[in-house]
DNA sequence: AAGAAACATTTTATGTTTAAAATATTATCG
DNA sequence: CGATAATATTTTAAACATAAAATGTTTCTT
């Protein structure tokens, strides 16, 4: 009796490992997908628009708010530190992307926009985006597609609720 | 007629436009998780061992090999410039958790292994990481976790076909 | 054996990202 | 009204990442 409980106590064990090291494989293998097709538009960006990632995602941000937003709305969106944004901005405005204009009842806030140039700039740019990002994706089923949307949106409610 | 076959290309653009969308947001979606579940990793190696995933990465690829890796190696399965791995190295060789030996038949390769304190400092980080892991990944069915494996090993062969 | 090519690594310069400190503005509460 | 807390942004310092140049070593060719 010992050892049978001795041994269901093991594969239990080791069931719970297995599952912790299929979790790993999982994860390795979606770290380097990610970090594969972020690496392939990053570099279409560079060579054909001589564009960052970054710049390209905070103008992208603006293009779906064409009232503008705050710097702080910038960072949250974006998910990166405010310092981040208020560099990649600084940036943008130099070249005339965007403009950062004070808000009137408020004189803490900037609202960034895109400029009339970063709105014509920003639509090629979007577009070939676009192909690109089908051209990595656009292969899987339909079926898949929305497999892998459920999935993600599920570990994405998982992780936000561990808190670290 | 005009008028019919206007429409099954109109129908037939727009398909292809949805699928574009649907592709964009899938890779948002990818995007997000991973930097969610990255940043959450990142965060708890930081403040309960004092070390950055990109260390713990390298210590990680030597633990995985006990005879050693060259630093060429290491930039390859990093997916890292060499120059980063150069420095990285430095600061795990500063406090004494790999050591950097020549190798005997070639006097350009150096042969980089994890030192005994190395090996016991990532024995313990690794039993977390792969717990913290398994937190956020670990709720996914056996099915789903099959299921992303495969889509995922697609993709990866689909991105790595297309060649910059 | 000499020269050319390839290889392994480091160095240098530049840029990105974050956390934390600093600055300034607004809101709140007694 | 004045102290304090909360908010918005910038600045600073450190780690990380890349590309390109520099250095030294090995291999190949003839």
């Amino acid at each position: 009796m010992e050892s049978i409980s001795a041994q269901a106590s093991l594969d239990h064990e080791s069931r719970l490992e297995q599952d912790d090291h299929h979790a790993v494989r999982l994860w390795l293998r979606l770290l380097t997908c990610t970090n594969l097709i972020e690496r392939h538009l990053r570099n279409r960006l560079r060579t054909q628009f001589d564009i960052t990632l970054p710049r390209f995602d905070l103008m992208a941000q603006l293009a779906r708010e064409p009232k503008g937003l705050t710097m702080g709305d910038l960072s949250q969106r974006m998910m990166v530190s405010g310092g981040n944004v208020s560099g990649i901005a600084s940036q943008l405005e130099a070249e005339g992307l965007i403009s950062r204009e004070p808000v009137p009842g408020n004189r803490r806030a900037f609202c960034v926009t895109l400029t009339r140039a970063g709105q014509q700039r920003f639509s090629e740019m979007a577009e070939a985006h676009e192909a690109w990002v089908a051209e990595c994706l656009g292969h899987l089923s339909g079926a898949d597609c929305e497999q892998m949307m459920s999935v993600l949106k599920q570990i994405k409610t998982d992780v936000a609720g561990i808190e670290s």
